[in-house]
DNA sequence: ACCTTAACGGCACGATACGTGCCGTATTGA
DNA sequence: TCAATACGGCACGTATCGTGCCGTTAAGGT
Protein backbone atom coordinates (compact mmCIF):
# COMPACT_ATOMS: atom_id res chain seq x y z
CA UNK A 1 0.00 0.00 0.00
CA UNK A 2 1.45 2.94 -1.38
CA UNK A 3 -1.09 5.16 0.26
CA UNK A 4 -0.58 4.05 3.94
CA UNK A 5 3.13 5.29 3.27
CA UNK A 6 1.98 8.22 1.87
CA UNK A 7 -1.07 8.90 4.61
CA UNK A 8 2.17 8.76 6.78
CA UNK A 9 4.09 11.12 5.35
CA UNK A 10 1.44 13.10 5.01
CA UNK A 11 1.00 13.59 8.34
CA UNK A 12 3.94 14.73 9.22
CA UNK A 13 3.93 17.16 7.06
CA UNK A 14 0.96 18.48 8.58
CA UNK A 15 2.18 18.22 12.30
CA UNK A 16 5.30 20.43 10.96
CA UNK A 17 3.31 23.08 9.30
CA UNK A 18 1.18 23.03 12.33
CA UNK A 19 3.91 23.28 14.60
CA UNK A 20 5.61 26.20 12.83
CA UNK A 21 2.26 28.10 12.96
CA UNK A 22 1.74 27.74 16.61
CA UNK A 23 5.20 28.80 17.23
CA UNK A 24 4.97 31.47 14.98
CA UNK A 25 1.62 32.88 16.13
CA UNK A 26 3.20 32.33 19.73
CA UNK A 27 6.79 33.86 19.93
CA UNK A 28 6.58 35.43 16.30
CA UNK A 29 8.32 35.05 13.42
CA UNK A 30 11.14 35.89 14.10
CA UNK A 31 11.99 33.77 17.07
CA UNK A 32 11.35 30.48 14.92
CA UNK A 33 13.41 27.90 14.02
CA UNK A 34 13.97 24.80 12.83
CA UNK A 35 15.40 23.02 16.03
CA UNK A 36 12.12 24.62 17.86
CA UNK A 37 9.91 23.59 14.88
CA UNK A 38 11.09 19.84 15.09
CA UNK A 39 11.15 19.51 18.61
CA UNK A 40 7.28 21.00 18.74
CA UNK A 41 6.39 18.51 16.13
CA UNK A 42 8.47 15.22 17.84
CA UNK A 43 10.17 15.10 14.85
CA UNK A 44 13.58 14.70 14.10
CA UNK A 45 15.70 18.01 12.16
CA UNK A 46 16.08 15.72 9.35
CA UNK A 47 12.23 14.90 9.45
CA UNK A 48 11.56 18.70 8.39
CA UNK A 49 15.34 19.18 6.02
CA UNK A 50 14.46 16.40 3.82
CA UNK A 51 11.34 18.42 2.91
CA UNK A 52 11.89 22.06 2.68
CA UNK A 53 15.19 23.62 1.69
CA UNK A 54 14.61 26.78 4.49
CA UNK A 55 12.61 27.95 7.37
CA UNK A 56 11.51 30.47 4.77
CA UNK A 57 9.71 27.95 2.31
CA UNK A 58 8.80 25.91 5.42
CA UNK A 59 6.75 28.94 6.43
CA UNK A 60 5.25 29.47 2.70
CA UNK A 61 3.59 26.30 3.22
CA UNK A 62 2.39 26.81 6.58
CA UNK A 63 0.96 29.78 5.83
CA UNK A 64 -0.67 29.00 2.48
CA UNK A 65 -2.26 25.69 3.34
CA UNK A 66 -4.35 27.55 5.71
CA UNK A 67 -5.38 30.75 3.20
CA UNK A 68 -5.52 28.98 0.24
CA UNK A 69 -8.97 28.20 0.11
CA UNK A 70 -10.65 30.21 1.83
CA UNK A 71 -10.18 33.26 -0.58
CA UNK A 72 -13.10 31.77 -2.94
CA UNK A 73 -16.11 33.63 -3.52
CA UNK A 74 -18.92 33.76 -6.18
CA UNK A 75 -19.67 36.24 -9.11
CA UNK A 76 -23.40 37.85 -8.85
CA UNK A 77 -22.93 39.85 -12.34
CA UNK A 78 -22.29 42.92 -9.69
CA UNK A 79 -18.49 44.07 -10.39
CA UNK A 80 -18.49 46.42 -7.28
CA UNK A 81 -19.76 44.06 -5.24
CA UNK A 82 -17.80 40.87 -6.04
CA UNK A 83 -14.90 43.36 -5.83
CA UNK A 84 -15.86 44.56 -2.57
CA UNK A 85 -16.58 40.97 -1.30
CA UNK A 86 -13.66 39.69 -2.52
CA UNK A 87 -11.16 42.45 -1.17
CA UNK A 88 -12.96 42.34 2.17
CA UNK A 89 -12.84 38.46 2.67
CA UNK A 90 -9.29 38.87 1.74
CA UNK A 91 -8.55 41.59 4.36
CA UNK A 92 -10.64 40.38 6.68
CA UNK A 93 -8.48 37.03 6.02
CA UNK A 94 -4.91 38.37 5.56
CA UNK A 95 -4.87 41.93 6.90
CA UNK A 96 -5.97 40.56 10.73
CA UNK A 97 -4.55 38.29 13.55
CA UNK A 98 -4.00 35.93 13.86
CA UNK A 99 -3.36 35.37 9.85
CA UNK A 100 -2.33 39.27 9.70
CA UNK A 101 0.68 38.81 11.60
CA UNK A 102 1.67 35.55 9.81
CA UNK A 103 1.30 37.18 6.14
CA UNK A 104 3.21 40.58 7.06
CA UNK A 105 5.91 37.91 8.13
CA UNK A 106 6.03 35.75 5.11
CA UNK A 107 6.38 39.06 2.73
CA UNK A 108 8.79 40.26 5.21
CA UNK A 109 11.07 37.12 4.88
CA UNK A 110 10.04 37.55 0.85
CA UNK A 111 11.80 40.26 0.86
CA UNK A 112 15.33 38.66 2.01
CA UNK A 113 15.06 35.44 0.42
CA UNK A 114 13.96 35.22 -3.70
CA UNK A 115 13.15 31.77 -3.39
CA UNK A 116 10.13 32.96 -0.73
CA UNK A 117 9.25 35.60 -3.00
CA UNK A 118 9.10 33.54 -6.07
CA UNK A 119 7.01 30.66 -4.58
CA UNK A 120 4.47 33.20 -3.11
CA UNK A 121 4.27 34.50 -6.12
CA UNK A 122 3.40 31.57 -8.19
CA UNK A 123 1.05 29.89 -5.63
CA UNK A 124 -0.59 32.77 -4.16
CA UNK A 125 -0.56 36.21 -5.69
CA UNK A 126 -0.68 34.93 -9.59
CA UNK A 127 -3.73 33.03 -8.94
CA UNK A 128 -5.42 35.75 -7.06
CA UNK A 129 -4.58 38.43 -9.59
CA UNK A 130 -5.71 36.21 -12.42
CA UNK A 131 -9.19 35.52 -10.34
CA UNK A 132 -9.99 39.03 -9.79
CA UNK A 133 -8.37 39.98 -13.38
CA UNK A 134 -11.11 37.92 -14.85
CA UNK A 135 -13.54 39.39 -12.86
CA UNK A 136 -12.72 42.75 -13.91
CA UNK A 137 -12.45 41.77 -17.46
CA UNK A 138 -16.31 40.49 -17.58
CA UNK A 139 -17.16 43.64 -16.04
CA UNK A 140 -15.45 45.28 -19.10
CA UNK A 141 -16.94 43.33 -21.09
CA UNK A 142 -20.63 44.28 -20.30
CA UNK A 143 -19.91 48.14 -20.14
CA UNK A 144 -19.43 48.12 -16.17
CA UNK A 145 -16.22 49.75 -16.63
CA UNK A 146 -14.69 51.74 -19.34
CA UNK A 147 -13.66 49.33 -22.35
CA UNK A 148 -10.59 51.14 -22.84
CA UNK A 149 -9.79 50.53 -19.05
CA UNK A 150 -6.28 49.12 -17.95
CA UNK A 151 -7.32 46.36 -15.86
CA UNK A 152 -3.68 45.12 -15.14
CA UNK A 153 -3.35 49.08 -13.51
CA UNK A 154 -6.48 48.37 -12.35
CA UNK A 155 -5.93 46.03 -9.67
CA UNK A 156 -2.56 47.51 -9.20
CA UNK A 157 -4.28 50.08 -7.62
CA UNK A 158 -7.27 48.55 -5.59
CA UNK A 159 -4.33 45.80 -3.93
CA UNK A 160 -1.83 48.49 -3.93
CA UNK A 161 -3.26 50.56 -1.23
CA UNK A 162 -4.30 47.80 1.35
CA UNK A 163 -0.54 46.06 0.78
CA UNK A 164 0.80 49.59 1.54
CA UNK A 165 -0.96 49.87 4.72
CA UNK A 166 -0.59 46.50 6.17
CA UNK A 167 3.29 46.27 5.06
CA UNK A 168 3.80 50.09 5.90
CA UNK A 169 1.85 52.17 7.84
CA UNK A 170 0.15 49.28 9.46
CA UNK A 171 -2.93 51.36 10.24
CA UNK A 172 -5.89 49.28 10.48
CA UNK A 173 -7.64 48.36 7.04
CA UNK A 174 -11.59 48.32 7.53
CA UNK A 175 -14.82 47.80 5.52
CA UNK A 176 -14.99 51.43 5.30
CA UNK A 177 -11.52 51.74 3.79
CA UNK A 178 -12.23 49.38 1.06
CA UNK A 179 -15.12 51.35 -0.20
CA UNK A 180 -13.34 54.14 -0.15
CA UNK A 181 -10.68 52.46 -2.20
CA UNK A 182 -12.96 50.96 -4.46
CA UNK A 183 -14.99 54.03 -5.17
CA UNK A 184 -12.27 56.10 -6.14
CA UNK A 185 -10.60 54.18 -8.51
CA UNK A 186 -13.47 53.22 -10.09
CA UNK A 187 -14.44 56.58 -10.67
CA UNK A 188 -11.81 57.02 -13.07
CA UNK A 189 -12.44 54.21 -14.39
CA UNK A 190 -16.07 54.52 -15.05
CA UNK A 191 -17.93 53.94 -18.24
CA UNK A 192 -18.53 56.69 -20.47
CA UNK A 193 -16.01 59.04 -21.89
CA UNK A 194 -13.22 59.49 -19.81
CA UNK A 195 -11.97 63.27 -18.98
CA UNK A 196 -8.17 62.56 -20.81
CA UNK B 1 36.70 71.09 23.51
CA UNK B 2 33.92 68.82 23.18
CA UNK B 3 33.60 69.71 19.32
CA UNK B 4 36.71 67.12 19.02
CA UNK B 5 35.34 64.32 20.58
CA UNK B 6 32.26 64.62 19.11
CA UNK B 7 33.50 64.60 15.56
CA UNK B 8 35.65 61.47 16.47
CA UNK B 9 32.90 59.77 17.23
CA UNK B 10 30.68 60.65 14.44
CA UNK B 11 33.59 59.47 12.28
CA UNK B 12 33.51 56.21 13.46
CA UNK B 13 29.55 56.24 13.68
CA UNK B 14 29.83 57.15 9.87
CA UNK B 15 32.45 54.38 9.57
CA UNK B 16 30.24 51.74 10.66
CA UNK B 17 27.61 52.78 8.53
CA UNK B 18 29.55 52.68 5.97
CA UNK B 19 30.53 49.04 5.85
CA UNK B 20 26.76 47.93 6.86
CA UNK B 21 25.77 49.55 3.61
CA UNK B 22 29.16 48.31 1.67
CA UNK B 23 28.70 44.88 3.19
CA UNK B 24 24.62 44.75 2.67
CA UNK B 25 25.29 45.50 -1.37
CA UNK B 26 28.18 42.99 -1.76
CA UNK B 27 26.52 39.87 0.19
CA UNK B 28 23.05 40.97 1.07
CA UNK B 29 21.41 41.95 3.79
CA UNK B 30 20.41 38.29 4.65
CA UNK B 31 24.41 37.96 5.20
CA UNK B 32 24.98 41.31 6.97
CA UNK B 33 26.43 40.63 10.80
CA UNK B 34 27.45 43.07 13.39
CA UNK B 35 30.58 40.97 13.72
CA UNK B 36 30.85 41.59 9.59
CA UNK B 37 30.24 44.98 9.87
CA UNK B 38 32.51 45.68 13.23
CA UNK B 39 35.82 44.11 11.49
CA UNK B 40 34.91 46.16 7.77
CA UNK B 41 34.76 49.28 9.60
CA UNK B 42 38.09 48.17 12.13
CA UNK B 43 36.12 48.58 15.39
CA UNK B 44 35.12 46.68 18.27
CA UNK B 45 31.79 44.99 18.72
CA UNK B 46 31.03 47.20 21.88
CA UNK B 47 31.41 50.11 19.53
CA UNK B 48 28.13 49.27 17.56
CA UNK B 49 26.41 48.12 20.24
CA UNK B 50 26.95 51.16 22.45
CA UNK B 51 25.69 53.15 18.80
CA UNK B 52 22.82 50.69 18.13
CA UNK B 53 20.69 47.91 19.95
CA UNK B 54 20.00 46.14 17.35
CA UNK B 55 21.21 45.34 13.33
CA UNK B 56 17.90 46.19 12.15
CA UNK B 57 18.49 49.76 13.56
CA UNK B 58 21.67 50.42 12.23
CA UNK B 59 20.65 49.41 8.91
CA UNK B 60 17.87 52.02 9.19
CA UNK B 61 20.05 54.66 9.64
CA UNK B 62 22.40 53.44 7.22
CA UNK B 63 19.97 53.71 4.33
CA UNK B 64 17.90 56.41 5.57
CA UNK B 65 21.28 58.93 6.04
CA UNK B 66 21.56 58.68 2.63
CA UNK B 67 18.53 58.64 1.21
CA UNK B 68 17.29 61.49 3.05
CA UNK B 69 17.92 64.27 1.64
CA UNK B 70 18.11 63.91 -1.99
CA UNK B 71 14.36 63.68 -2.35
CA UNK B 72 13.61 67.33 -1.97
CA UNK B 73 11.45 68.93 -5.12
CA UNK B 74 10.71 71.96 -6.13
CA UNK B 75 6.88 73.34 -6.40
CA UNK B 76 6.39 74.88 -9.92
CA UNK B 77 2.19 75.35 -9.47
CA UNK B 78 1.50 72.07 -11.69
CA UNK B 79 0.52 69.19 -9.62
CA UNK B 80 0.85 66.50 -11.54
CA UNK B 81 4.37 67.72 -13.00
CA UNK B 82 5.18 67.67 -9.22
CA UNK B 83 3.68 64.63 -8.18
CA UNK B 84 5.51 63.57 -11.22
CA UNK B 85 8.74 64.34 -10.60
CA UNK B 86 8.55 62.96 -7.09
CA UNK B 87 7.32 60.07 -7.78
CA UNK B 88 9.97 59.31 -10.20
CA UNK B 89 12.71 60.68 -8.21
CA UNK B 90 11.61 58.25 -5.00
CA UNK B 91 11.40 55.26 -7.56
CA UNK B 92 14.44 56.21 -9.62
CA UNK B 93 16.14 56.41 -6.00
CA UNK B 94 14.64 53.48 -4.27
CA UNK B 95 13.19 51.29 -6.26
CA UNK B 96 16.16 50.51 -8.44
CA UNK B 97 19.59 49.41 -7.79
CA UNK B 98 21.75 50.25 -5.98
CA UNK B 99 19.58 51.71 -3.53
CA UNK B 100 16.24 49.33 -4.47
CA UNK B 101 17.77 45.93 -2.95
CA UNK B 102 18.71 47.89 0.56
CA UNK B 103 15.23 49.76 0.79
CA UNK B 104 13.80 46.49 -0.12
CA UNK B 105 15.60 44.97 2.55
CA UNK B 106 14.69 47.42 5.01
CA UNK B 107 10.97 47.67 4.44
CA UNK B 108 11.21 43.32 5.10
CA UNK B 109 13.33 43.78 8.50
CA UNK B 110 10.27 46.40 9.34
CA UNK B 111 7.86 43.09 9.31
CA UNK B 112 9.89 41.46 11.92
CA UNK B 113 11.03 44.05 14.09
CA UNK B 114 8.56 46.76 15.31
CA UNK B 115 11.05 49.14 16.31
CA UNK B 116 12.42 49.58 12.88
CA UNK B 117 8.89 49.73 11.27
CA UNK B 118 8.18 51.97 14.03
CA UNK B 119 11.50 53.99 13.25
CA UNK B 120 10.81 53.96 9.19
CA UNK B 121 7.74 55.27 9.67
CA UNK B 122 8.68 58.30 11.67
CA UNK B 123 11.64 59.16 9.68
CA UNK B 124 11.14 58.75 6.37
CA UNK B 125 7.45 57.32 5.57
CA UNK B 126 5.74 60.13 7.45
CA UNK B 127 8.22 63.28 6.23
CA UNK B 128 7.29 61.82 2.96
CA UNK B 129 4.06 61.57 3.46
CA UNK B 130 3.23 65.04 4.81
CA UNK B 131 4.90 66.86 1.87
CA UNK B 132 2.77 65.09 -0.68
CA UNK B 133 -0.05 65.45 1.19
CA UNK B 134 0.86 69.42 1.54
CA UNK B 135 1.10 69.45 -2.58
CA UNK B 136 -1.82 67.59 -3.05
CA UNK B 137 -4.01 70.15 -0.64
CA UNK B 138 -1.92 73.39 -2.14
CA UNK B 139 -3.65 71.61 -5.40
CA UNK B 140 -7.22 71.19 -4.17
CA UNK B 141 -6.73 74.77 -2.66
CA UNK B 142 -6.11 75.95 -6.26
CA UNK B 143 -8.73 74.22 -8.24
CA UNK B 144 -6.64 71.57 -9.58
CA UNK B 145 -8.54 68.46 -8.17
CA UNK B 146 -11.78 68.38 -6.85
CA UNK B 147 -12.70 70.35 -3.56
CA UNK B 148 -14.14 66.94 -2.26
CA UNK B 149 -11.06 64.49 -2.67
CA UNK B 150 -9.83 62.67 -0.01
CA UNK B 151 -6.09 63.38 0.20
CA UNK B 152 -5.05 60.70 2.51
CA UNK B 153 -6.93 58.03 0.20
CA UNK B 154 -5.75 59.90 -2.65
CA UNK B 155 -1.96 59.89 -0.87
CA UNK B 156 -2.57 55.93 -0.87
CA UNK B 157 -3.72 55.40 -4.39
CA UNK B 158 -0.72 56.85 -5.39
CA UNK B 159 2.23 55.09 -3.27
CA UNK B 160 0.60 52.02 -2.92
CA UNK B 161 0.62 50.57 -6.37
CA UNK B 162 4.57 51.50 -6.26
CA UNK B 163 5.35 50.02 -3.39
CA UNK B 164 3.07 46.67 -4.19
CA UNK B 165 5.17 46.16 -7.22
CA UNK B 166 8.38 47.00 -5.46
CA UNK B 167 7.40 44.19 -2.70
CA UNK B 168 5.31 41.72 -4.05
CA UNK B 169 5.00 41.32 -7.77
CA UNK B 170 8.99 42.92 -8.29
CA UNK B 171 8.36 44.11 -11.75
CA UNK B 172 10.20 47.05 -12.54
CA UNK B 173 8.62 50.55 -11.83
CA UNK B 174 9.20 52.22 -15.45
CA UNK B 175 8.08 56.09 -15.77
CA UNK B 176 5.12 55.05 -18.08
CA UNK B 177 3.89 53.27 -15.30
CA UNK B 178 3.73 56.11 -13.05
CA UNK B 179 2.44 58.45 -16.00
CA UNK B 180 -0.82 55.60 -15.81
CA UNK B 181 -1.04 55.40 -12.10
CA UNK B 182 -0.90 59.11 -11.88
CA UNK B 183 -3.51 59.54 -14.96
CA UNK B 184 -6.08 57.00 -13.41
CA UNK B 185 -5.88 58.70 -10.34
CA UNK B 186 -6.01 62.00 -10.53
CA UNK B 187 -8.95 61.06 -13.33
CA UNK B 188 -11.11 59.97 -10.21
CA UNK B 189 -10.64 63.23 -8.44
CA UNK B 190 -10.47 65.90 -11.21
CA UNK B 191 -12.21 68.92 -10.94
CA UNK B 192 -15.83 69.29 -11.39
CA UNK B 193 -18.58 67.29 -10.56
CA UNK B 194 -18.13 63.79 -8.92
CA UNK B 195 -20.22 60.80 -10.51
CA UNK B 196 -21.25 59.41 -7.24
C1' DA C 1 52.02 69.62 31.98
C1' DC C 2 49.43 66.35 34.60
C1' DC C 3 45.79 63.27 35.57
C1' DT C 4 41.10 61.51 35.80
C1' DT C 5 37.72 59.71 32.94
C1' DA C 6 35.52 57.80 29.09
C1' DA C 7 35.64 55.46 24.88
C1' DC C 8 38.06 52.30 22.41
C1' DG C 9 40.13 47.61 20.03
C1' DG C 10 41.01 42.97 20.97
C1' DC C 11 39.94 38.79 22.97
C1' DA C 12 37.22 35.29 25.20
C1' DC C 13 33.09 33.48 26.84
C1' DG C 14 28.47 30.84 27.13
C1' DA C 15 24.37 30.48 24.46
C1' DT C 16 21.68 29.56 20.40
C1' DA C 17 20.82 27.85 15.87
C1' DC C 18 22.60 26.25 11.74
C1' DG C 19 23.09 22.10 8.52
C1' DT C 20 25.07 17.42 8.44
C1' DG C 21 26.67 12.78 9.86
C1' DC C 22 25.98 8.53 12.40
C1' DC C 23 23.40 4.97 14.84
C1' DG C 24 19.84 2.06 16.08
C1' DT C 25 14.79 1.39 15.37
C1' DA C 26 10.40 0.93 13.19
C1' DT C 27 7.49 0.79 9.35
C1' DT C 28 6.90 -0.41 4.51
C1' DG C 29 6.31 -3.18 0.49
C1' DA C 30 8.15 -7.09 -2.21
C1' DT D 1 10.42 -13.14 6.00
C1' DC D 2 13.61 -9.67 4.54
C1' DA D 3 15.80 -5.65 2.26
C1' DA D 4 14.95 -0.81 1.93
C1' DT D 5 13.50 3.43 3.48
C1' DA D 6 12.26 6.91 6.66
C1' DC D 7 12.60 7.98 11.13
C1' DG D 8 14.04 9.98 16.19
C1' DG D 9 17.91 10.95 18.90
C1' DC D 10 22.36 12.49 19.49
C1' DA D 11 26.62 14.72 18.46
C1' DC D 12 29.50 17.54 15.83
C1' DG D 13 31.82 21.87 13.81
C1' DT D 14 30.57 26.52 12.41
C1' DA D 15 28.62 31.07 12.80
C1' DT D 16 26.75 34.78 15.28
C1' DC D 17 24.81 36.60 19.22
C1' DG D 18 25.36 39.92 23.23
C1' DT D 19 28.42 40.65 27.18
C1' DG D 20 32.58 40.81 30.24
C1' DC D 21 37.39 41.90 30.94
C1' DC D 22 41.90 44.09 29.96
C1' DG D 23 45.17 47.14 28.46
C1' DT D 24 45.49 51.37 25.52
C1' DT D 25 44.38 55.74 23.64
C1' DA D 26 42.50 60.17 23.54
C1' DA D 27 39.83 64.21 25.86
C1' DG D 28 39.09 67.82 28.84
C1' DG D 29 39.58 69.93 33.37
C1' DT D 30 42.96 71.74 36.66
Amino acid sequence: MTDRSARRADQRTEAIKRAALDLAREAGYAKLSVEAVAARANVGKHTVYRRWPSRGLLFLDAVLSLSAEELSHPRTGDVVADLRAVMTKAVDLLGRPPWGPLYQALIGEAQHDPEVAAGLNRRFIEPQTADTRARLQDARERGEIASDADLDLAFDLLSGPLYYRLLITQKPITHEYIDRVLQAVLAGMGPGPQTR
